[in-house]
DNA sequence: GTCTATACCCCGATAGAC
DNA sequence: GTCTATCGGGGTATAGAC
């Protein structure tokens, strides 16, 4: 799968599908080795922390880039409307996100400080530009923030429950209710607030 | 910590709270063998399955159980309070009830069919039984399970962010504002619904 | 930079004594 | 029912040739 050239590259692209996969626990370097065409010796090379060297970068790596599904939505003439297309959005990428952020919830723990500080980075500036597309329907920005960590929470709360937790196999999903209810509470707000 | 007499019964305990601590697959077989007190032959005496027996019983074990949580619900006089109060109620466990929840999202792709259909049971009836909490104040049970489904995404998504990926270190946490905002959009809705 | 070869440890599992 | 003792294998890691 990955382009020879560039072994370094190659060994953390793998491994942080590997852990995704896996769990970080579960997967030994000589899997590793073997899935990236090497051997063992050769990620010692590259990665003097042995194997807590590659989770290092390969976290770096599988951190799910939530801004490109802000940027369409910078013509939304509703509130309504931007609550509906972002869960469309997320929708569509839930599951590939997901399996990212469940990696990243298990090796929590094992993480040291730098890269917690970026997953929270992350997720801090998500938060706010999600604000900045709430406020001007609000205009409040402490009501905006509110508003858009709840959608948050609950877009990824029901991805946990229905596609983490598999409930979609066993419970008739509620999605497209799920989604209108969401938009519609969260539109009623809005106007209630802003008129 | 736990009493001797009925080492199987301690196994069981004493294991959910390591795989809950350090997952499944960084858990040894000798690990808790010492931490129960005894040998791992003593271990496959009782589980014929070795660890994978235990896991099956560990997973019965670490279950969350919602339900007490709706227990002190029923006398609840407002869609309002109701949303409040399950939100402070979860709040205060929700650090213990998440880390059952995160170890058991960890190892889901390890489990069979039947323990994965006992947690999917579990989340039901809580869903069904919150349904019944919420339907007397919007007239409409479609409508109350869409609510029902949003409170329990919000919560978890909530706690997911904030506690389980250690952000409230990182951010202020909107604790307060997010569960009043969260009840006021919830009690508008009813209010709209139910006149 | 990547390999071969290997050290050393801990893993899960089991046989057989008590 | 629990122990001692041990097996085969796979785990991380490294020395040294090319």
């Amino acid at each position: 799968m990955p382009s020879n050239h560039d072994l370094r590259d190659d060994i953390v692209k793998i491994s942080s599908e590997l852990f995704m996969r896996q769990s970080y626990a579960a997967t030994s370097i000589k899997q590793i080795a073997k899935a990236a065409g090497c051997t063992t010796a050769a990620l010692y090379y590259h990665f003097e922390d042995g194997k807590e060297g590659i989770l290092r970068e390969a976290v770096d790596y599988a951190m799910p880039d939530l801004q490109p599904f802000l940027e369409p939505l910078h013509d939304t003439s509703s509130l309504y409307e931007l609550v509906m297309r972002l869960a469309q959005a997320t929708w569509e990428h839930g599951r590939e996100m997901l399996s990212r952020t469940r990696w990243l919830m298990v090796e929590f723990p094992n993480l040291g400080p730098e890269e917690r500080a970026k997953l929270h980075e992350k997720i801090i500036q998500f938060h706010k530009n999600l604000s900045d597309l709430v406020e001007p329907y609000l205009n409040n920005r402490q009501e905006a923030e509110a508003i858009a960590w709840i959608q948050y929470s609950s877009l990824f709360g029901y991805g946990q429950l229905f596609i983490t937790l598999g409930l979609a196999h066993a419970y008739d999903p509620p999605d497209a209710n799920y989604i209108q209810t969401l938009a519609e509470i969260i539109a009623d707000f809005g106007e209630k607030r802003s008129i």
